[in-house]
DNA sequence: TTGTATGCGTTATCAA
DNA sequence: TTGATAACGCATACAA
């Protein structure tokens, strides 16, 4: 056991509340046994229990973070941005993966609220649909990052999916490309199902009927780098001649399959990117991609996380994807259709 | 307010203790009883309050982690190792980061004893040297991943860092290199001065004398990628033919430094990294490396704290790299030295 | 087998 | 300005 307000209090020959007060600065107390109270808490190393505070305020100051893998180098700067926001207003964050598994979320879900943790903070899960059931009657706030669904429990703020990509496709089309390609992955099914809607909403902007041929899917790898990898011979086969990835460790497999193959890029086939991931910048060549504001995305998701416990009602957020154009597209040469199919 | 076992027992016309009782599965209590109170307790709802119960037991089943950043991409791995093995254990996970800032460090580490966490894993530390000071009269056991300090309230699991620099360099000897490189990073003090000393031994051993002049450090930048990058001009002026990269970002933003001075690697330049992160089987060339075994670091750090919170008194554990030897290394062909200054 | 009482560390209410 | 007391939700020692 560590040293209690109840031992300093002993020390000093006060009360225990006498000693609560001194350490919070609160009003009702005499300067002078402020400064001794505190001075001789500081020779006792008394550390404040936050197990303790929470039991009686019934507010743990910790906020939940589910999400899928720490590993996907999309993670890391949204958790900063969450933390960061996070402890700008005297706020934690307790993360738990599910690493893809739908029983491990929901253990993560029932720790966390085990944990009576003030708000939840959700990306990539793998389970919407259930959270009204979890969440339906508990007064947690629920704050989705990435996702767009309309439930009244549920807030969000996400990157505009749809827009994002469909300017990444349109940058394909500016460059003269017209068979092209989209990878697409099954562990992050809302996004990628927003994104393959950006992608046919540019073709079909241009007269363009989506070619299910070109869009290729994996049902049976998990791992990003290597679903971009096997996606290029089936979009090789169809004529592709550009190639629009889900995200960024999709592009890099995909860049690498080309490399092996002995296929240039940009100069025979062009590949885009989505997040821009640290790593976009150093691929060979440059990675062009779209630009997620990730660090900003959970700031503000923390954000609208304090504003909630806050009793506000926060509009809901869509912030923009910026292209970021860089080495890995180019304008399509006469002859490369039938060059890249060969 | 929340459902708690004063309102279950108060429906079920019991006692709260009986409630508990029949909720833990505890043996003194009657079938029926037990059955009945928890088919009412999943009826109202009831979520036991771990805080409520940490109070009383003193013991959160929580063990804080303080690292450097979560963005690393050496890190995600680690975290996760970590966590599966807590979970396992029935235990969670409380991350902080410090961002390599010292005093975010401390108010992580404070923040972590006034939660009263069970233990603290460590990893990427800019403070080491304060922990006896911060720790010294707690009984808050402390496992460090990737340091050797010989702290007696101090237990380590760490990569092999000496000699897995060693064989790195012993692998470029014996491509017939003989001007090695060393790009070290300052954000990461003891794990860089370990790789430095195993990268010296090598050479001392083969008989040739380390030259300062290979061995590049910047003290204004943070970013690794961007070390690497910057690494390559220098290197190259003073005859390198070969580099030892801190670690795989280090070595991916040299890599790009090639890439963009129209250096063949490895044809004309061998690049080797450190970590083994996802990336490095995707690089263009795909990366020659040590691989750590990330995961199970932090599964080793995890029973390591089991054990010493099971009162135990584990061994210290270095667990050896291994060299992956994939396509930015190759022999020296003659007169690649010169080729290389030019 | 079940109930009663107490403690865990803190804050807040009320009284002095 | 300070002190006494209750409450937060749970587990447990002890009593019945």
């Amino acid at each position: 056991m560590s040293v209690s307000i109840y031992d300093i209090a002993k020390k000093a020959g006060v009360s225990p509340s006498t000693v609560s007060r001194a350490l919070e600065d609160h009003p009702r107390i005499g300067a002078t046994t402020r400064k001794r109270i505190q001075e001789l808490a500081r020779e006792m190393d008394y550390v404040p229990s936050t197990v303790a505070k929470s039991l009686a305020a019934n507010k743990t100051w910790t906020i939940g973070m589910v999400l899928a893998t720490i590993s996907d180098p999309f993670m890391g700067r949204v958790i900063e941005g969450v933390e960061q926001a996070a402890i700008e207003a005297g706020f934690n964050v307790f993360i738990s993966t599910s690493q893809n598994d739908r029983q491990r979320e929901i253990a993560a879900i029932k720790m966390l609220q085990k944990r009576r943790v003030d708000g939840i903070i959700v990306i990539a899960s793998h389970l919407f649909d259930q959270y009204p059931r979890f969440f339906g009657h508990s007064k947690v706030p629920i704050v989705i990052i990435n996702e767009q669904e309309p439930w009244e429990t549920m807030h969000f703020v996400t990157v505009d999916d749809v827009h994002a990509a469909q300017s990444a496709v349109e940058h394909l089309l500016a460059s003269g490309h017209r068979r092209i390609g989209y990878v697409g992955i099954t562990n992050r099914p809302k996004s990628n199902q927003y994104r393959l809607r950006g992608y046919q909403d540019a073709l079909e902007a241009v007269g363009i009927a989506p070619d299910p041929a070109l869009i290729f899917t994996s049902h049976t790898i998990e791992d990003h780098a290597k679903v971009g990898e096997a996606s290029l011979k089936p979009l090789l086969a169809c004529g592709a001649t550009a190639v629009f990835c889900f995200n960024d460790t999709t592009a890099i497999g995909l860049l690498s399959a080309c490399y092996k193959r002995g296929l240039s890029v940009p100069d025979k086939f062009s590949i885009i990117g989505f997040d821009d991931i640290d790593m976009a910048a150093y691929t060979i060549p440059p990675l062009t991609t779209i630009r997620q504001p990730r660090f900003e995305l959970g700031q503000r998701a923390m954000h609208m996380m304090l504003a909630l416990l806050a009793g506000q009602k926060p509009e809901n957020q869509i912030v923009p994807g910026e292209l970021v154009v860089r080495q890995t597209t180019a304008r399509l040469l006469p002859g490369n259709n039938r060059a890249a199919a060969g």
